[in-house]
DNA sequence: ACAATAATTTAGAATAGTCTAAAATTAGAT
DNA sequence: ATCTAATTTTAGACTATTCTAAATTATTGT
């Protein structure tokens, strides 16, 4: 049970996590964007983590990876410790929520169980992140969430911001300007079709109009029962 | 100013330092063995530092090294790194002063320098770590002690513990049941050359004789100046 | 159906860090 | 002073990770 893995082999595997709860299997391509290597890189590190015993990842030639069992605990273990931190930043030394992630970036790889399990009794083992996304239990268990993304309301239906992505400070900031944080209810305004642009009125501030990019971070959970989402 | 040296090359500056406060320079044997590398590795880098821009030490073929004033200071800022987050993990995360050293040892390449500034402000900016050594100050200016260790006492001197080492997890569990924590005062009571135990008196506590091995570990103040010494 | 384009893989090489075994040098002891 | 023992250095090689450039395979629009 004992695996000792690199920085650079924990960051792999929590991005394929990452992109593999869209789509089935991810490609070198996807993955040399988010790790800033090239494909070819990418190409090796896949047939490495396949030829591992046990095998952290499924790889079939030009299709892309999937995660084994194994390499999904790895990737969940990661995360775990990616989260915690991040919240432990925020309410033990005071880091705002923009700040928050480079660090915990360069710690969750460093830190032992030992080191885990006391943050997390610290912060009261919670469920929940810094930015609304689930902390991995203790044995490793991620929990299904029936959540969409913002950009896929549309006017009429309204929701209830569930999560944001921890990783863009820029974007952190101006979310919180806009009162656009974990636990808001909004209701869909307007769409354009054509910029992508979703115009929303936010519970208890101002009305905002959202580009693509910014929609794409936010996870909600619908209210507006009556339309189903599509996706 | 920016250099961003690696964790490898941190962990040699830091023993470096370690070792040369003792012996003006220090060879590749002594360091391959705290480091647990062969003397061959150490000889490898000691001519990379050397020929660093600028050089981290002065490397004199078969005369070991020394550190320069920029590999003194990089060696510095890692030993704040380390006291600050062993005295953070004592005091926030309920550690006992035998577990702090081995995640502190991880911890301190990575942590940023807002981390560190953090950290040392929640600790209320100590002078002093967890084991009695001081931590270098912001500015990495590392404070001369007149101290020496406790092997160099004889019977009749009376001293006070100034600190011990952090890196012998069962060394320091016993320290603490014998009470020879840093602050305690003791008398020496007799001294064997033939197997340099040295039989001590706490105060408050019960007659002790260490051995040398144990006895190394510690620094003292002396308190009975009428004796000089040596050394 | 097929050329153009996009994605992936191979091949060959670089860097940081390590090793072992052999060679060179220094230090110690008689 | 010199022979032995200890230390240090060289030489050559290995692993993990990355790269670029070239070759291969897929996709897609007409």
């Amino acid at each position: 049970m004992e695996r000792r893995l690199s920085d650079t082999v924990e960051n792999y595997l929590k991005v394929i996590y990452d992109l593999s709860s869209d789509n089935q299997r991810v490609g070198t391509g996807q993955i040399a964007e988010m790790l800033n290597v090239s494909p070819a890189s990418v190409t090796d590190m896949f047939q490495r983590l396949a030829s591992e015993d046990p095998p952290l990842l499924n790889y079939v030639k030009r299709q892309g990876v999937a995660l084994t069992e194994d390499g999904k605990k790895a990737a969940l273990e990661t995360i775990r410790h990616h989260r915690l931190l991040e919240l432990f930043l925020h309410e033990v030394l005071d880091y705002s929520w923009d700040q928050v992630h480079d660090e915990a970036d360069r710690l969750e790889h460093v830190i032992s169980e030992d080191f885990e399990e006391r943050v997390a009794a610290v912060l009261g083992n919670p469920q929940w992140g810094l930015h609304g996304k689930p902390i991995p239990s203790r044995n490793l268990v991620m929990p299904d969430l029936d959540t969409c993304y913002l950009r896929d309301l549309r006017p009429g239906q309204s929701g209830l911001v569930h999560s944001v992505n921890d990783d863009d400070p820029g974007l952190l900031r101006y979310l919180e300007t806009l009162g656009l944080v974990p636990g808001a209810s909004f209701e869909v305004i307007d769409f354009s079709p054509y910029d992508n642009n979703l115009h929303i009125r936010i519970k208890g501030e101002n009305d905002v109009v959202l580009g693509a990019s910014v929609t794409v971070q936010i996870r909600v959970e619908i209210l507006d029962l009556a339309v189903d989402k599509e996706r």
